[in-house]
DNA sequence: GGTCAATTATTTGTATACAAACAATATCTG
DNA sequence: CAGATATTGTTTGTATACAAATAATTGACC
């Protein structure tokens, strides 16, 4: 199974051989941009490797988790809450919808918002997915030791 | 009950409050994959706004930034060098070639590739997308202090 | 009350990102 | 050499991600 994340889309194979120099040391691949997204991208495949049986993605994974905490929120407010613009969180609640996991109920106080809430068939997978979550985010955070952990994502939060 | 202070664009805003309980401790945001993909977006902004007016992603200067230092590289190679599957190359080299920053050749020695080259054009943007590239990374990198920079990015890389 | 600005949700368009399937070509194997 | 296998590039379909424009509604202000 384990089909190698990356059989496709490896990446940086063979190096920087025989490439021109003369730019300055600058090298594209050891850029901090690159590198976050090469560790997003990583990620990524680990999330759907280890979470696909529920076939979630990672945001969808984010936005029901959010659903589920904050009992019962607008899709504007949910995608501030997740950090998805209007257009994103737009498709990720109508795909969560579909699959009746989220429900949406009118606000006769304000007929422009749609109240979103988690189904009990959303509630129970998110009950199992958090399980899931926390083993991806162990995965994720393999190759760092125990010390690095916290001190690696301690950092990533000043960056955000 | 939320207590809804003030409605920013940004997003995450308003963090936990008033969350149910009982998850264990999980906290979706704190999350390394949930880290990972604000900190790609906050650097995926960074670059629209400083790069925008030579009108090149991300994705399209890395792109770019390989042809002319690899000076010939066919297009798959090129996506195992910047770690994008051949589907989304595909997309890349495209709109690179669509805006003559760079040209196909045919390879007699293999009739499936097309070799790919900078022009002059995509030579001379390059340079500069290069200086401004190097903003960017600092840019990024800016909350973090001197002593940090490196070892985040030494953490960073581990994780790839 | 009436006007205007802000907010909510949607839609369109563009750009990654990847799975899956495909035709053409190259390479390996017997 | 012939057949199996692998690689290259393309296409289709789905899912983020965001800019920009839009309609409906709300709130603020006069």
């Amino acid at each position: 199974m384990t089909k190698a994340a990356g059989m496709r889309a490896p990446a940086c194979d063979e190096a920087a051989a025989g490439e021109t120099p003369g730019w300055g040391g600058y090298v594209v691949e050891a850029q901090v941009g690159f590198l976050l997204r090469r560790a997003h991208q990583r990620h990524a495949a680990l999330f759907q490797e280890m979470m696909g049986a529920r076939d979630l993605t990672p945001t969808q994974f984010t936005a029901l988790i959010k659903i589920v905490t904050c009992g019962a929120v607008t899709q504007n407010r949910l995608g501030r809450l997740t950090a998805m613009d209007p257009a994103t969180i737009q498709g990720v609640v109508r795909r969560l919808v579909a699959r009746g996991l989220v429900e949406r109920a009118f606000d006769p106080a304000d007929r422009r918002t749609h109240v979103l809430r988690a189904t009990a068939a959303g509630l129970e997978l998110a009950r199992q997915a958090v399980a899931c979550a926390t083993e991806i985010t162990a995965a994720t955070l393999e190759p760092l030791s125990l010390a690095e952990q916290p001190l690696f994502l301690s950092l990533l939060k000043k960056l955000i």
